[in-house]
DNA sequence: TACTTGACTACACGATCGTGTAGTAGTTTG
DNA sequence: CAAACTACTACACGATCGTGTAGTCAAGTA
């Protein structure tokens, strides 16, 4: 994803190109053809290698979920963070997660596992962060739906800020605001505690 | 879309058959044909009535921004409620909310304005509210953007939750789970204060 | 050298898509 | 009564889809 087309083998140049269009277009919206014309091979080569679409889903499924793990465990070990600025980890994550959350709407099963990870992480974190919401699970499930919920809406949140937010600086900028959101209480504890008579 | 089916004109079911199909499998995955069957007529029927798949999605477009937007005036003047309240009210907005937001991720441009409607509103609530971001702008598109997330991967966070959030209980408990996030602060002053250091 | 194997392409297949055309039945209108 | 219009169906069209088949070419191997 970082490296240089060229160097890469057909087969991940394949790959690469399938994580790029299905998670622009959509899973339906890129078609054999598209990937392949993309990735610079016959559409034949494709069906070589994976053997059908639903198949080169699942392989790119793997790849993506291995890599954000990979990217996830190097990013918690601060000490080595080789190569992992964000100028040049934002364009290789950032693919990904547009992958993953395509990927999880066409009813993937790797990619759904990924979230329900993801949600079981937020719960655990709760609870050693010390943080008791009523519903610890909706809590977690809240949260996590809400870090994937602007590369859903990634055009139209752009268009709102004027500012691409598929670029490092948008992506900080509406990173920044979400945690605004996490960090300003909406409610004063009393309109809290009057809602809750309702 | 709360009347009996058999009641409507064809037109009327065609329509929302559309929405309904739209809204659960994304524009690309309903066809004509899918619609037409839903709505038990033709599929000539279909382009008879509409002219195009496009013109039919720019009908539900106008008909869905038009039904959410009188939703929400008839919601927020408190006095006259009839037939609003939320077992009644539940059934018809939820499939428009997920139609809309699917037809946002195809492009739109009625509903990417509604979208955009949603976000200018925000930031004059948090302005008329006293919430004072550093990035007015930028909170308001997550805060709007976060509304919707839920119904896009409602799979996902429903079988996180072990319960359908498509249902009223289910959708009430992550509304509620939601508002835990908005209200609860994720980070202490003195934690906001260090990452600004940074 | 002869054989096998893997990367790769060209091409044809049936299915499905949106769309176009022709026509029918019932109602309205002059 | 005849013409016109509307709601509606049946059917065929070209395009595109995922997939299947056959074959080329280069590298490795006995």
């Amino acid at each position: 994803m970082d490296r240089a087309a060229e160097d890469l083998t057909a087969r991940a140049r394949i790959r690469d190109a399938a994580i790029r269009l299905f998670g622009e277009r959509g899973i339906e919206g890129a078609s054999i053809r598209d990937i392949a014309a993309e990735a610079g091979v016959s559409s034949g080569l494709v069906r070589h290698h994976f053997g059908s679409k639903e198949a080169l889903r699942d392989a790119c499924d793997h790849y993506a979920k291995d890599r954000m793990i990979q990217i996830g465990a190097e990013l918690t070990q601060n000490g080595d963070l080789t190569g992992l600025d964000p100028l040049t980890l934002h364009p290789i994550a950032f693919p990904l997660q547009l992958y993953i959350v395509r990927s999880m709407m066409d009813g993937s099963e790797t990619a759904t596992a990924l979230f329900l990870e993801g949600v079981d992480a937020v719960e655990d974190w709760t609870v050693s962060y010390g943080i008791n919401p009523k519903d610890r699970r909706g809590y977690a499930a809240a949260l996590a739906a809400i870090k994937l919920s602007v590369f859903i809406l990634r055009d139209q949140v752009s268009k709102a800020l004027g500012e691409d937010i598929t670029t490092l600086e948008g992506y900080n900028r509406i990173g920044q605001a979400l945690m605004e959101v996490f960090t300003i209480p909406l409610l004063t504890p009393e309109q809290i505690r009057r809602s809750e008579e309702k």
